[in-house]
DNA sequence: TTGTAAGCGTTATCAA
DNA sequence: TTGATAACGCTTACAA
């Protein structure tokens, strides 16, 4: 039997226990699955909200108990961005897997005008969430700020300069495209460019510092162009344009795998051949590495663990304990593309 | 000067009424900006405001205005796809544009276990979202009917069957399916097949139909595969599979964008050309399509008015507007894969 | 225009 | 083991 749609009023505690003929104090310790009720008085409760269709109200409940149980997760992307990078949903899955082990209920919050901005820092601050995880905010986002002056507890996927001095997991992107860059450069190419993307998020920064200090003093300024997305569509001009600085041109360096893989898009329009006539490693090793043909020389880039580790994090810092930097590790995957 | 850091015990109504020397009532009616306010007051309570840094529960305002002005988005989506499938992307976007508009706050809860299934049902139940839109459900899902019985304003975007009967937006994937299978017919191929996929959802299951009556006579079970997910690799697999059973296929009509691409990818690695020796079509539009070369031809869904129709559908039964099915239109777009 | 006071539905303390 | 009762922080008649 359905519970009676009582679409005019919601049963509360009280019915529950005038149905039961207890009090709402026993109510409550039957619901909270507490010890010292009897037996005859869970099942009188038991039935007794079954028969009024009672269920908790969560808003009362946080009231009193001063919590939510829930995290937010906030996703500040540009637009055509959004989930075009495999990466997001990894961190995402990630960091729900953890927290539903814990049994908080992760709430993404995704911020997509200024508007958003400041909506979502009201969600923050009324305490609808215990803690926050922030993904992919830029170089001196007001959110980032915004979290740290709540006060709420709070760690970064990455760590974007002008970044409150919050606790962030992050990988080392400017070692990791140190090391496949010298692997690219060991290859024996003579004249190697980057697709730069992303310049004012951490990440993208960061791997075009590693390039550029791998490349030492061969470092050549007019082969690096830079988009300001980690798109497919970056690769594809990226590689368009560099083609047109220098045709000689015999291995690049994208900063994604979807930069990648539209690099080599043009690559093989333009009628070279991948990896004989140019090289080319990408950094991620999402999905679209797999995709490619050749497959794609990369760096993995752990990106649930990402997420995870952002939630254990926030968790960390609600139950008082220490929660420091983490950096995770990465690893060059050398496949066919160089 | 930022706001006092009381760690402590965060400023309630009550403070800053003691602080302007006025009463709760008079301050709760400048918070929300209300009329009957005299200009001192009003200058009195907000400099209160900022000297006791006060920010308002959100918990107790909830309790009492019996409303969250939040929205749920449930995702439902196995695993491995989330966020491959560019469609959800925009589904997201469409549907936080309307609710950002009308002031509401867009939570996202994805579904990826039983546990996780449990957990968002009882966040819904609590009350503490006033409507949620449901995308990606499969065929009797759990959460569907849970959605039901607790009895909150909902609607879906697709209607898998089995589902309870809530409003809906969706496209006609059958006509669809139908429009684009002519046109590959028309173009004079005459060993057809379909990589079919994600068949427990109304979409797969429906454009599979449309083929199949398109086809109609011509239709040959044999030279049609199917996979559980609209992927990359499904279309990888399928159309090694394909070209196994029938060598001479020269026409194929892939179950989503991402499933064409791959079916592509085998194609040329099995050295024929497209669209010459084999003519194919997707489904989406979605990024994927401008991505393959030739770049596809393929039916346009428009996935960000999906979301959008969808908030809209919510919203409108929050304000007890009556609130019917949506089916949204398609169109061919043709362009070099056949 | 402002103040008073009664809830909103829980949990939690303290007696019984 | 159970029952009163006092919060939790806010909104909202109703009075003043």
């Amino acid at each position: 039997m359905p519970p009676p749609r009582t679409r005019n009023r919601r049963a509360t505690i009280n019915d529950v226990a005038t149905a039961a003929g207890l009090s709402r104090g026993t109510v409550s310790r039957v619901v909270n699955g507490e010890r010292y009720v009897s037996d005859e008085a869970r099942i009188a409760v038991e039935e007794a909200i079954a028969s009024v269709g009672y269920v908790r109200n969560s808003a009362a409940r946080n009231l009193v108990t001063q919590e939510s149980r829930a995290i937010a997760l906030i996703i500040h992307e540009p637009h055509s961005l959004l989930f075009e990078d495999p990466n997001i949903g990894s961190i995402l899955l990630g960091a729900n897997e953890v927290l539903s082990r814990a049994d908080y209920q992760l709430v993404s919050l995704i911020i997509d005008s200024d508007r958003d901005s400041r909506r979502v820092a009201d969600y923050l601050r009324g305490g609808l969430v215990d803690g926050a995880v922030i993904v992919s905010a830029r170089a001196s986002d007001p959110i980032a700020s915004a979290v740290r002056d709540i006060g709420v507890p709070a760690a970064f996927v990455g760590h974007p300069p002008g970044t409150p001095d919050l606790p962030y997991v992050a990988i080392d992107n400017s070692a990791a495209a140190r090391s496949i860059t010298e692997r690219l450069v060991a290859t024996g190419r003579r004249r190697i460019g980057m697709i730069a993307s992303a310049m004012d998020r951490d990440s993208g920064h960061d791997r075009f510092a590693g390039f550029r200090e791998a490349m030492g003093s061969r470092f050549d300024p007019s082969l690096v162009v830079e988009y300001p997305l980690y798109t497919y569509a970056a690769g594809l001009q990226g590689m368009q344009e560099l083609l047109r600085r220098c045709p000689e041109i015999d291995g690049v360096f994208a900063a994604s795998d979807a930069v990648a893989a539209g690099a080599m898009t043009a690559l093989q329009e333009s009628g070279r051949k991948v990896p004989d006539d140019v090289g080319i490693v990408g950094f991620d090793d999402s999905s679209w590495a797999l995709r490619t043909r050749p497959q794609l020389s990369t760096v993995r880039q752990p990106a649930d663990l990402l997420g995870s580790t952002a939630a254990e994090l926030v968790l960390a810092q609600i139950r008082g304990l220490p929660s420091a930097v983490q950096v995770l590790d990465t690893a060059v995957v050398w496949r066919d593309s160089a």
